[in-house]
DNA sequence: TAAGCTATTTTGTGATCACTAATCTAGTCA
DNA sequence: TGACTAGATTAGTGATCACAAAATAGCTTA
Protein backbone atom coordinates (compact mmCIF):
# COMPACT_ATOMS: atom_id res chain seq x y z
CA UNK A 1 0.00 0.00 0.00
CA UNK A 2 1.12 3.63 -0.94
CA UNK A 3 1.68 5.54 2.15
CA UNK A 4 -0.62 8.73 3.12
CA UNK A 5 0.66 11.43 1.94
CA UNK A 6 -1.22 14.59 3.65
CA UNK A 7 -0.69 17.45 1.14
CA UNK A 8 -1.54 20.94 2.22
CA UNK A 9 -5.14 22.16 0.47
CA UNK A 10 -4.47 22.40 -3.53
CA UNK A 11 -5.09 26.16 -2.94
CA UNK A 12 -6.97 26.25 -5.99
CA UNK A 13 -7.71 29.61 -6.80
CA UNK A 14 -9.18 30.77 -10.09
CA UNK A 15 -8.25 34.55 -11.54
CA UNK A 16 -11.98 35.39 -11.08
CA UNK A 17 -12.37 34.15 -7.69
CA UNK A 18 -8.76 36.29 -7.05
CA UNK A 19 -10.87 39.40 -8.85
CA UNK A 20 -13.49 38.66 -6.81
CA UNK A 21 -12.03 38.93 -3.83
CA UNK A 22 -9.77 41.59 -4.41
CA UNK A 23 -13.09 43.81 -5.79
CA UNK A 24 -15.17 42.82 -2.66
CA UNK A 25 -12.67 44.08 -0.39
CA UNK A 26 -11.93 47.02 -2.21
CA UNK A 27 -15.75 48.21 -2.52
CA UNK A 28 -15.77 47.47 1.79
CA UNK A 29 -12.99 48.87 1.97
CA UNK A 30 -14.66 51.67 0.22
CA UNK A 31 -11.61 52.68 -2.22
CA UNK A 32 -14.34 53.27 -5.20
CA UNK A 33 -16.42 56.11 -4.66
CA UNK A 34 -20.25 55.59 -4.33
CA UNK A 35 -22.33 55.36 -7.73
CA UNK A 36 -19.07 54.80 -9.26
CA UNK A 37 -19.22 52.88 -12.66
CA UNK A 38 -16.83 49.74 -12.86
CA UNK A 39 -16.59 49.17 -16.51
CA UNK A 40 -14.91 45.36 -17.43
CA UNK A 41 -12.47 46.64 -19.19
CA UNK A 42 -10.79 49.24 -17.25
CA UNK A 43 -11.01 46.45 -14.49
CA UNK A 44 -9.13 43.79 -16.02
CA UNK A 45 -6.84 46.06 -17.44
CA UNK A 46 -6.26 47.24 -13.91
CA UNK A 47 -5.69 43.40 -12.64
CA UNK A 48 -3.85 42.87 -15.78
CA UNK A 49 -6.27 39.82 -16.52
CA UNK A 50 -8.62 39.17 -19.66
CA UNK A 51 -12.07 40.50 -19.21
CA UNK A 52 -13.39 37.02 -18.72
CA UNK A 53 -12.84 37.04 -14.78
CA UNK A 54 -14.05 40.77 -14.51
CA UNK A 55 -16.91 39.39 -15.99
CA UNK A 56 -17.53 36.63 -14.11
CA UNK A 57 -16.50 38.58 -10.62
CA UNK A 58 -19.14 41.18 -11.39
CA UNK A 59 -22.34 38.70 -11.87
CA UNK A 60 -21.20 37.05 -8.53
CA UNK A 61 -20.78 41.09 -6.82
CA UNK A 62 -24.25 41.49 -8.43
CA UNK A 63 -26.22 38.58 -7.16
CA UNK A 64 -24.81 39.59 -3.85
CA UNK A 65 -25.76 42.70 -4.08
CA UNK A 66 -22.27 44.03 -3.22
CA UNK A 67 -22.60 45.97 -6.27
CA UNK A 68 -25.59 47.51 -8.02
CA UNK A 69 -26.28 46.70 -12.05
CA UNK A 70 -28.01 49.11 -13.72
CA UNK A 71 -30.70 48.36 -16.23
CA UNK A 72 -28.23 48.38 -19.10
CA UNK A 73 -25.29 45.88 -17.02
CA UNK A 74 -23.77 48.47 -16.47
CA UNK A 75 -22.36 47.98 -12.90
CA UNK A 76 -21.69 50.66 -10.20
CA UNK A 77 -21.23 50.77 -6.73
CA UNK A 78 -23.68 51.20 -4.66
CA UNK A 79 -25.51 54.04 -2.74
CA UNK A 80 -27.62 53.83 -0.10
CA UNK A 81 -30.78 56.24 1.18
CA UNK A 82 -31.66 56.65 4.63
CA UNK A 83 -34.37 54.32 4.58
CA UNK A 84 -32.10 51.49 3.00
CA UNK A 85 -29.90 51.94 5.56
CA UNK A 86 -32.04 52.00 8.35
CA UNK A 87 -33.43 48.44 6.87
CA UNK A 88 -29.95 47.15 7.11
CA UNK A 89 -29.48 48.06 10.38
CA UNK A 90 -32.80 46.96 11.82
CA UNK A 91 -31.83 43.43 9.58
CA UNK A 92 -28.67 43.22 11.58
CA UNK A 93 -29.10 44.34 14.30
CA UNK A 94 -32.03 41.06 14.50
CA UNK A 95 -30.21 38.47 13.43
CA UNK A 96 -26.77 39.12 14.77
CA UNK A 97 -28.58 39.35 18.08
CA UNK A 98 -30.63 35.91 17.22
CA UNK A 99 -27.13 34.72 16.28
CA UNK A 100 -25.00 35.66 19.46
CA UNK A 101 -28.10 34.31 21.55
CA UNK A 102 -27.40 31.21 19.82
CA UNK A 103 -23.95 30.90 19.99
CA UNK A 104 -24.13 31.53 23.43
CA UNK A 105 -25.74 28.12 23.81
CA UNK A 106 -23.17 25.91 22.06
CA UNK A 107 -19.87 27.92 21.95
CA UNK A 108 -16.82 26.18 23.03
CA UNK A 109 -13.80 26.74 25.19
CA UNK A 110 -12.00 27.21 22.37
CA UNK A 111 -13.57 29.80 20.41
CA UNK A 112 -14.13 31.87 23.36
CA UNK A 113 -9.95 31.98 23.68
CA UNK A 114 -10.41 32.85 20.29
CA UNK A 115 -12.54 36.11 21.02
CA UNK A 116 -10.92 36.90 24.17
CA UNK A 117 -7.80 37.42 21.94
CA UNK A 118 -9.23 39.22 19.66
CA UNK A 119 -10.52 41.46 22.67
CA UNK A 120 -7.15 42.17 23.63
CA UNK A 121 -5.79 42.96 19.91
CA UNK A 122 -9.33 45.56 19.73
CA UNK A 123 -8.37 47.47 22.72
CA UNK A 124 -4.89 48.13 21.62
CA UNK A 125 -6.06 49.10 18.14
CA UNK A 126 -8.53 51.32 19.68
CA UNK A 127 -6.02 52.77 22.50
CA UNK A 128 -3.97 53.53 19.39
CA UNK A 129 -6.86 55.06 17.44
CA UNK A 130 -6.20 52.83 14.71
CA UNK A 131 -9.36 52.81 13.11
CA UNK A 132 -8.84 50.62 10.00
CA UNK A 133 -7.87 47.79 12.48
CA UNK A 134 -10.24 48.33 14.46
CA UNK A 135 -13.13 47.81 12.19
CA UNK A 136 -10.81 44.99 10.64
CA UNK A 137 -10.72 43.01 14.41
CA UNK A 138 -14.50 44.09 15.22
CA UNK A 139 -15.34 42.11 11.92
CA UNK A 140 -13.45 39.15 13.06
CA UNK A 141 -14.78 39.38 16.80
CA UNK A 142 -18.86 39.10 15.29
CA UNK A 143 -18.15 36.70 13.14
CA UNK A 144 -16.43 34.36 15.02
CA UNK A 145 -19.31 34.77 17.63
CA UNK A 146 -21.79 34.14 14.84
CA UNK A 147 -19.44 31.27 13.28
CA UNK A 148 -19.96 29.85 17.15
CA UNK A 149 -23.63 29.46 16.72
CA UNK A 150 -23.31 26.94 14.16
CA UNK A 151 -25.97 28.15 11.95
CA UNK A 152 -24.91 28.46 8.75
CA UNK A 153 -27.69 29.55 6.53
CA UNK A 154 -28.29 32.72 9.19
CA UNK A 155 -24.71 32.98 9.45
CA UNK A 156 -24.64 33.77 5.17
CA UNK A 157 -27.61 36.41 5.66
CA UNK A 158 -25.54 38.38 7.98
CA UNK A 159 -22.89 38.36 5.93
CA UNK A 160 -24.88 39.52 3.00
CA UNK A 161 -25.90 42.48 5.25
CA UNK A 162 -22.33 43.14 5.81
CA UNK A 163 -21.25 43.05 2.06
CA UNK A 164 -24.31 46.06 1.59
CA UNK A 165 -23.58 47.99 3.97
CA UNK A 166 -19.69 47.82 3.97
CA UNK A 167 -19.23 51.10 1.63
CA UNK A 168 -20.26 52.54 4.45
CA UNK A 169 -17.73 51.51 6.73
CA UNK A 170 -15.36 54.00 5.59
CA UNK A 171 -17.03 56.59 7.44
CA UNK A 172 -16.00 55.72 10.39
CA UNK A 173 -12.30 56.25 9.73
CA UNK A 174 -13.36 60.02 9.72
CA UNK A 175 -13.55 61.04 13.12
CA UNK A 176 -13.32 58.24 15.83
CA UNK A 177 -11.82 59.69 18.09
CA UNK A 178 -12.98 58.29 21.68
CA UNK A 179 -15.95 56.42 20.40
CA UNK A 180 -13.77 53.41 20.58
CA UNK A 181 -15.72 51.42 22.97
CA UNK A 182 -14.06 47.95 23.66
CA UNK A 183 -16.12 47.40 27.02
CA UNK A 184 -19.03 45.69 24.86
CA UNK A 185 -16.72 42.79 23.54
CA UNK A 186 -15.77 42.10 27.49
CA UNK A 187 -19.69 41.92 27.97
CA UNK A 188 -20.14 39.85 25.30
CA UNK A 189 -17.31 37.59 26.50
CA UNK A 190 -18.55 37.52 29.84
CA UNK A 191 -22.10 36.46 28.93
CA UNK A 192 -21.34 34.09 26.58
CA UNK A 193 -18.87 32.12 28.94
CA UNK A 194 -21.96 32.20 31.79
CA UNK A 195 -24.77 30.94 28.49
CA UNK A 196 -26.51 34.25 29.34
CA UNK A 197 -27.92 34.37 25.62
CA UNK A 198 -29.71 37.47 26.38
CA UNK A 199 -27.04 39.29 27.77
CA UNK A 200 -24.96 38.41 25.29
CA UNK A 201 -27.63 39.34 22.33
CA UNK A 202 -28.03 42.72 24.32
CA UNK A 203 -24.80 43.87 24.20
CA UNK A 204 -24.41 43.03 20.21
CA UNK A 205 -27.60 45.01 19.52
CA UNK A 206 -26.11 47.93 21.29
CA UNK A 207 -22.52 47.42 19.15
CA UNK A 208 -24.62 47.22 16.02
CA UNK A 209 -27.19 50.39 17.01
CA UNK A 210 -24.37 52.35 18.44
CA UNK A 211 -22.15 51.95 15.74
CA UNK A 212 -25.12 52.88 13.20
CA UNK A 213 -25.92 55.78 15.03
CA UNK A 214 -22.58 57.66 14.35
CA UNK A 215 -22.30 56.64 10.38
CA UNK A 216 -25.45 58.19 10.68
CA UNK A 217 -24.32 61.74 11.60
CA UNK A 218 -21.10 61.32 9.45
CA UNK A 219 -22.09 59.53 6.15
CA UNK A 220 -24.00 60.50 3.23
CA UNK A 221 -26.20 59.13 1.68
CA UNK A 222 -28.61 59.15 -1.83
CA UNK A 223 -31.33 61.55 -1.98
CA UNK A 224 -33.51 59.37 -3.65
CA UNK A 225 -32.95 56.00 -5.06
CA UNK A 226 -32.08 57.31 -8.38
CA UNK A 227 -31.69 54.59 -10.73
CA UNK A 228 -33.66 51.41 -9.78
CA UNK A 229 -31.18 48.31 -10.81
CA UNK A 230 -32.09 45.76 -13.29
CA UNK A 231 -33.10 42.43 -13.09
CA UNK A 232 -34.47 40.44 -10.92
CA UNK B 1 -41.10 70.30 -28.87
CA UNK B 2 -41.70 66.74 -29.92
CA UNK B 3 -44.78 65.36 -28.62
CA UNK B 4 -43.96 63.00 -25.56
CA UNK B 5 -43.77 59.79 -26.86
CA UNK B 6 -44.14 56.96 -23.87
CA UNK B 7 -43.33 53.48 -25.07
CA UNK B 8 -43.63 50.14 -22.86
CA UNK B 9 -40.49 49.01 -21.28
CA UNK B 10 -37.79 48.50 -23.59
CA UNK B 11 -37.29 44.77 -22.69
CA UNK B 12 -33.94 44.71 -22.55
CA UNK B 13 -33.93 40.87 -21.98
CA UNK B 14 -30.35 39.55 -22.65
CA UNK B 15 -29.66 35.69 -23.01
CA UNK B 16 -27.46 34.87 -19.95
CA UNK B 17 -30.65 36.56 -17.73
CA UNK B 18 -32.96 34.28 -19.61
CA UNK B 19 -30.93 31.48 -19.33
CA UNK B 20 -30.59 32.30 -15.39
CA UNK B 21 -34.41 32.65 -14.98
CA UNK B 22 -35.39 29.74 -16.76
CA UNK B 23 -32.59 27.22 -14.74
CA UNK B 24 -33.86 29.36 -11.59
CA UNK B 25 -37.61 27.95 -12.58
CA UNK B 26 -36.27 24.45 -13.18
CA UNK B 27 -34.46 24.41 -10.38
CA UNK B 28 -37.21 25.57 -7.99
CA UNK B 29 -39.36 23.08 -10.17
CA UNK B 30 -37.03 20.42 -9.15
CA UNK B 31 -36.82 19.26 -12.74
CA UNK B 32 -33.31 18.50 -11.51
CA UNK B 33 -32.28 15.47 -9.75
CA UNK B 34 -30.26 17.21 -6.08
CA UNK B 35 -27.01 16.31 -6.31
CA UNK B 36 -27.30 16.24 -9.84
CA UNK B 37 -23.96 17.98 -11.68
CA UNK B 38 -25.09 20.22 -14.31
CA UNK B 39 -22.36 21.29 -17.37
CA UNK B 40 -21.74 24.23 -18.65
CA UNK B 41 -21.77 22.87 -22.40
CA UNK B 42 -24.82 20.50 -21.23
CA UNK B 43 -27.03 23.45 -20.62
CA UNK B 44 -25.49 25.78 -23.05
CA UNK B 45 -26.12 23.36 -25.67
CA UNK B 46 -29.91 22.38 -24.52
CA UNK B 47 -30.28 26.09 -24.51
CA UNK B 48 -29.20 26.51 -28.16
CA UNK B 49 -27.08 29.59 -26.73
CA UNK B 50 -22.91 29.58 -26.54
CA UNK B 51 -21.40 28.70 -22.92
CA UNK B 52 -20.94 32.52 -22.20
CA UNK B 53 -24.81 33.09 -21.09
CA UNK B 54 -24.44 29.93 -19.12
CA UNK B 55 -21.79 30.65 -17.11
CA UNK B 56 -22.45 34.12 -16.34
CA UNK B 57 -25.59 32.28 -15.14
CA UNK B 58 -24.40 29.68 -13.13
CA UNK B 59 -22.33 32.24 -11.18
CA UNK B 60 -25.07 33.77 -10.52
CA UNK B 61 -27.17 31.27 -9.32
CA UNK B 62 -23.89 30.12 -7.38
CA UNK B 63 -23.92 33.61 -5.70
CA UNK B 64 -27.77 33.38 -4.94
CA UNK B 65 -26.61 29.94 -3.41
CA UNK B 66 -29.45 28.09 -5.77
CA UNK B 67 -27.01 25.63 -6.72
CA UNK B 68 -24.01 24.87 -5.46
CA UNK B 69 -20.14 25.06 -6.43
CA UNK B 70 -17.89 22.22 -5.81
CA UNK B 71 -14.77 22.51 -5.00
CA UNK B 72 -13.39 22.28 -8.63
CA UNK B 73 -15.73 24.47 -9.63
CA UNK B 74 -18.40 22.20 -11.05
CA UNK B 75 -22.00 23.16 -10.77
CA UNK B 76 -24.57 20.90 -8.94
CA UNK B 77 -27.61 20.91 -7.33
CA UNK B 78 -28.08 21.42 -3.90
CA UNK B 79 -28.75 18.62 -1.11
CA UNK B 80 -30.06 19.58 1.85
CA UNK B 81 -29.47 18.21 5.39
CA UNK B 82 -32.38 17.93 7.82
CA UNK B 83 -30.18 20.20 9.99
CA UNK B 84 -29.61 22.32 6.94
CA UNK B 85 -33.60 22.46 5.66
CA UNK B 86 -34.53 23.13 9.48
CA UNK B 87 -32.37 25.86 9.81
CA UNK B 88 -34.02 27.51 6.49
CA UNK B 89 -37.52 26.50 7.62
CA UNK B 90 -36.47 28.68 11.53
CA UNK B 91 -35.18 31.44 9.41
CA UNK B 92 -38.03 31.69 7.15
CA UNK B 93 -40.83 31.62 10.06
CA UNK B 94 -38.92 34.05 11.75
CA UNK B 95 -38.25 37.01 8.50
CA UNK B 96 -42.28 36.00 7.26
CA UNK B 97 -43.71 36.63 9.85
CA UNK B 98 -41.91 40.10 10.95
CA UNK B 99 -42.80 41.06 7.07
CA UNK B 100 -45.91 39.86 7.56
CA UNK B 101 -46.68 42.22 10.97
CA UNK B 102 -44.96 44.74 9.27
CA UNK B 103 -47.13 44.96 6.00
CA UNK B 104 -49.87 45.25 8.38
CA UNK B 105 -48.96 48.11 9.22
CA UNK B 106 -48.68 49.73 5.72
CA UNK B 107 -50.68 47.79 3.81
CA UNK B 108 -52.63 49.87 1.26
CA UNK B 109 -56.41 49.00 -0.08
CA UNK B 110 -55.05 47.78 -3.82
CA UNK B 111 -52.57 45.08 -2.22
CA UNK B 112 -55.44 43.65 0.00
CA UNK B 113 -57.74 43.48 -3.11
CA UNK B 114 -54.80 41.45 -4.68
CA UNK B 115 -54.49 38.87 -1.77
CA UNK B 116 -58.19 38.72 -2.05
CA UNK B 117 -57.90 37.75 -5.32
CA UNK B 118 -55.41 35.12 -4.63
CA UNK B 119 -56.96 33.59 -2.28
CA UNK B 120 -59.91 33.11 -4.41
CA UNK B 121 -57.87 31.16 -7.19
CA UNK B 122 -56.03 29.11 -4.12
CA UNK B 123 -59.62 28.31 -2.75
CA UNK B 124 -59.78 26.88 -6.05
CA UNK B 125 -56.64 25.24 -6.76
CA UNK B 126 -57.15 23.51 -3.42
CA UNK B 127 -60.75 21.91 -4.49
CA UNK B 128 -59.22 20.63 -8.02
CA UNK B 129 -56.38 19.27 -5.91
CA UNK B 130 -53.94 21.26 -8.38
CA UNK B 131 -50.47 21.76 -6.40
CA UNK B 132 -48.86 23.07 -8.73
CA UNK B 133 -51.10 25.76 -9.70
CA UNK B 134 -51.66 26.02 -5.38
CA UNK B 135 -47.33 26.40 -4.72
CA UNK B 136 -47.43 28.61 -7.67
CA UNK B 137 -50.46 31.16 -5.76
CA UNK B 138 -49.18 30.38 -2.76
CA UNK B 139 -45.82 31.85 -3.20
CA UNK B 140 -47.67 35.11 -4.98
CA UNK B 141 -49.54 35.43 -2.41
CA UNK B 142 -46.97 35.71 0.13
CA UNK B 143 -44.33 37.80 -1.56
CA UNK B 144 -47.91 39.77 -2.20
CA UNK B 145 -47.61 40.34 1.55
CA UNK B 146 -43.97 40.85 1.86
CA UNK B 147 -44.15 43.31 -0.83
CA UNK B 148 -46.78 44.99 0.77
CA UNK B 149 -44.36 45.75 3.79
CA UNK B 150 -41.98 48.01 2.20
CA UNK B 151 -38.81 46.79 3.40
CA UNK B 152 -37.00 45.64 -0.14
CA UNK B 153 -33.97 44.27 2.19
CA UNK B 154 -36.01 41.81 3.90
CA UNK B 155 -38.10 41.06 0.93
CA UNK B 156 -34.69 39.90 -0.36
CA UNK B 157 -33.27 37.77 2.37
CA UNK B 158 -36.49 35.95 2.37
CA UNK B 159 -36.45 35.46 -1.26
CA UNK B 160 -32.73 34.33 -1.00
CA UNK B 161 -34.23 31.53 1.52
CA UNK B 162 -36.99 30.25 -0.62
CA UNK B 163 -33.80 29.79 -3.33
CA UNK B 164 -32.52 27.59 -1.47
CA UNK B 165 -35.32 25.31 0.24
CA UNK B 166 -37.33 25.53 -3.71
CA UNK B 167 -35.78 22.24 -5.25
CA UNK B 168 -37.59 20.62 -1.70
CA UNK B 169 -40.89 22.07 -2.85
CA UNK B 170 -41.32 19.53 -5.56
CA UNK B 171 -42.32 16.95 -2.99
CA UNK B 172 -45.57 18.51 -2.53
CA UNK B 173 -47.02 17.09 -5.19
CA UNK B 174 -46.76 13.97 -4.00
CA UNK B 175 -49.29 13.39 -2.15
CA UNK B 176 -51.02 16.43 -0.74
CA UNK B 177 -54.86 15.98 -1.15
CA UNK B 178 -56.67 16.94 1.99
CA UNK B 179 -53.62 19.03 3.17
CA UNK B 180 -54.32 21.92 1.19
CA UNK B 181 -55.74 24.47 4.00
CA UNK B 182 -57.14 27.87 2.33
CA UNK B 183 -58.37 29.36 5.61
CA UNK B 184 -55.07 30.64 6.50
CA UNK B 185 -54.90 33.04 3.51
CA UNK B 186 -58.29 34.36 4.91
CA UNK B 187 -56.94 34.24 8.55
CA UNK B 188 -53.94 36.59 7.24
CA UNK B 189 -56.21 39.19 4.99
CA UNK B 190 -58.71 39.51 7.78
CA UNK B 191 -56.10 40.20 10.23
CA UNK B 192 -53.98 42.64 7.99
CA UNK B 193 -57.27 44.50 7.09
CA UNK B 194 -57.89 45.40 10.52
CA UNK B 195 -54.06 46.01 11.04
CA UNK B 196 -53.45 43.17 13.68
CA UNK B 197 -49.76 42.41 13.07
CA UNK B 198 -49.58 39.83 15.52
CA UNK B 199 -52.43 37.80 14.71
CA UNK B 200 -51.42 37.68 11.09
CA UNK B 201 -47.92 37.31 11.86
CA UNK B 202 -49.01 34.04 13.99
CA UNK B 203 -51.03 32.71 10.66
CA UNK B 204 -48.01 33.16 8.32
CA UNK B 205 -45.68 31.65 10.61
CA UNK B 206 -48.64 28.66 11.32
CA UNK B 207 -48.32 28.19 7.50
CA UNK B 208 -44.56 27.60 7.25
CA UNK B 209 -44.20 25.19 9.77
CA UNK B 210 -47.34 23.72 8.63
CA UNK B 211 -45.37 22.78 5.35
CA UNK B 212 -42.19 22.11 6.79
CA UNK B 213 -43.67 19.46 8.68
CA UNK B 214 -45.28 17.93 5.45
CA UNK B 215 -42.62 18.20 4.15
CA UNK B 216 -40.44 16.85 6.78
CA UNK B 217 -42.33 13.70 6.50
CA UNK B 218 -42.22 13.10 2.46
CA UNK B 219 -39.05 14.66 1.29
CA UNK B 220 -35.23 12.47 1.21
CA UNK B 221 -32.69 14.21 2.89
CA UNK B 222 -28.89 13.86 2.44
CA UNK B 223 -27.20 11.83 5.24
CA UNK B 224 -24.23 14.57 5.75
CA UNK B 225 -23.35 17.93 3.35
CA UNK B 226 -20.57 15.15 1.73
CA UNK B 227 -18.99 17.80 -0.29
CA UNK B 228 -18.92 21.16 1.01
CA UNK B 229 -19.05 23.90 -1.43
CA UNK B 230 -16.25 25.85 -3.02
CA UNK B 231 -15.11 29.44 -2.49
CA UNK B 232 -16.60 31.64 0.41
C1' DT C 1 -24.35 81.34 -26.61
C1' DA C 2 -27.04 77.41 -26.31
C1' DA C 3 -29.48 73.74 -28.34
C1' DG C 4 -29.56 69.91 -31.63
C1' DC C 5 -27.56 66.67 -34.61
C1' DT C 6 -23.87 63.58 -36.17
C1' DA C 7 -19.76 60.87 -35.95
C1' DT C 8 -16.68 58.50 -32.99
C1' DT C 9 -15.74 55.92 -29.09
C1' DT C 10 -16.89 53.00 -25.43
C1' DT C 11 -19.52 49.33 -23.33
C1' DG C 12 -22.02 45.19 -22.52
C1' DT C 13 -22.96 40.85 -24.69
C1' DG C 14 -22.22 36.68 -27.18
C1' DA C 15 -19.39 33.27 -29.74
C1' DT C 16 -15.27 30.77 -30.50
C1' DC C 17 -10.75 28.95 -29.64
C1' DA C 18 -7.02 27.17 -26.60
C1' DC C 19 -5.21 25.08 -22.56
C1' DT C 20 -4.91 22.36 -18.37
C1' DA C 21 -6.55 19.30 -15.16
C1' DA C 22 -9.91 16.06 -13.68
C1' DT C 23 -12.55 12.09 -14.98
C1' DC C 24 -13.69 8.13 -17.23
C1' DT C 25 -12.33 4.00 -19.92
C1' DA C 26 -9.97 0.23 -21.45
C1' DG C 27 -6.30 -2.60 -21.19
C1' DT C 28 -2.79 -5.08 -18.79
C1' DC C 29 -0.45 -7.45 -15.27
C1' DA C 30 -0.17 -9.91 -10.93
C1' DT D 1 -10.56 -11.90 -10.94
C1' DG D 2 -9.18 -7.58 -9.13
C1' DA D 3 -6.33 -3.60 -8.95
C1' DC D 4 -3.30 -0.47 -11.16
C1' DT D 5 -2.20 2.36 -15.14
C1' DA D 6 -2.02 4.67 -19.60
C1' DG D 7 -4.89 6.78 -23.09
C1' DA D 8 -8.95 9.33 -24.42
C1' DT D 9 -12.55 12.26 -23.22
C1' DT D 10 -14.73 15.93 -20.88
C1' DA D 11 -14.62 19.49 -17.64
C1' DG D 12 -13.73 24.41 -16.08
C1' DT D 13 -11.03 28.50 -17.05
C1' DG D 14 -9.08 32.20 -19.65
C1' DA D 15 -8.25 34.98 -23.91
C1' DT D 16 -9.67 36.99 -28.11
C1' DC D 17 -12.76 38.50 -31.67
C1' DA D 18 -17.22 40.47 -33.34
C1' DC D 19 -21.26 43.20 -33.00
C1' DA D 20 -24.95 46.33 -31.68
C1' DA D 21 -26.44 49.73 -28.63
C1' DA D 22 -25.44 53.41 -25.62
C1' DA D 23 -22.67 57.26 -24.28
C1' DT D 24 -19.68 60.93 -25.52
C1' DA D 25 -17.51 64.56 -28.11
C1' DG D 26 -17.48 67.74 -31.60
C1' DC D 27 -19.53 70.35 -34.95
C1' DT D 28 -23.18 72.96 -36.82
C1' DT D 29 -26.96 76.04 -36.68
C1' DA D 30 -30.55 79.18 -35.00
Amino acid sequence: MTEQLVFEKMERDPLHERVHRELRAAIIAARFEPGQKLTVRAISSAFGVSTMPVRAAFARLAAEKAVTALANGTISIPLLTREQFDELIELRMLLEGIATEKAARVISGEEIEALQQIAGELHEAAQANDADAYLRLNQQFKFTVFKAARAPALEDLIERLWLQIGPFMRHYAADIRGQLDTDRYDAVIAALRRADGRTARAAMEEDVAGGAAFLKRVAVFAETSAEPPAGK
